[in-house]
DNA sequence: CCCATGATTCGATGATACTGGAAATGTCGA
DNA sequence: TCGACATTTCCAGTATCATCGAATCATGGG
């Protein structure tokens, strides 16, 4: 992950549509969700999805295979997690920060 | 962290000068640095700068405190780990999804 | 081959964001 | 009080983004 695939990465997610998408994926698991039932489910005019769909997926949050005539989007987990460690690399020059890295504590977390 | 929240947290990285402006006070900890010397360090012009400080700070990723002269800015790590967490929320409908959650499956449902 | 279905691309329009110099604001030392 | 310093606000020009109906492409069944 660099500065520009992260600029590109936050950029894709930085609009209530394709956030709504991503995290309906995220929760979709690997599995992922046709593009039809994405639209459904949000509501969104299918020419108003793919835009969003396509600029997720060239952002590489997303990937997208065909199954039949259905295309199916899955979120990248790898890219989603790249782009948390770019954000948190190096997080205070390396001293505590606390929650940001959550070091070696055994308590349960939120 | 709710939806218009992380659409502005995103909004607010999802651009070069504001996402090394971020990882800047993310590396620089919680005491923070005057933006004079983020100008300097990024080479940026000082309006320039200011107005995506006030843009980062607006969507609460980062804070603003005046010590004499000088404006210290600091990034918010509790944002950063709320816009984080909201992200992943129900990561996978609940089932395994390796490394975006914590390694402790041992079934390889993927 | 032809049609139905699922999805993308095209195109025009309106809205929003980025930039940086000049001027204004707030703060301190003498 | 005056001047120097640190930073923000103002402004206008340019550029990029979001929207969605219609047209087009891709696939599969009869």
């Amino acid at each position: 992950m660099n500065t520009d695939a992260a600029v590109d990465a936050l950029g894709a997610l930085a609009n209530a549509h394709r956030l709504a998408v991503y995290r309906l994926l995220v929760q979709a698991g690997p599995e992922g969700k046709p593009a039809g039932a994405i639209a459904e489910k949000l509501g969104l005019p299918a020419s108003s999805l793919s835009f969003h769909l396509a600029h997720l997926t060239r952002a590489g949050l997303i990937t997208q295979r065909r199954e039949s005539r259905s295309l199916i989007y899955a979120a990248d987990f790898d890219a989603m997690n790249g782009l948390v460690g770019f954000l948190t690399e190096k997080c205070c020059g390396g001293r505590s920060c606390a929650p940001a890295e959550k070091p070696k504590q055994k308590r349960s977390a939120a």
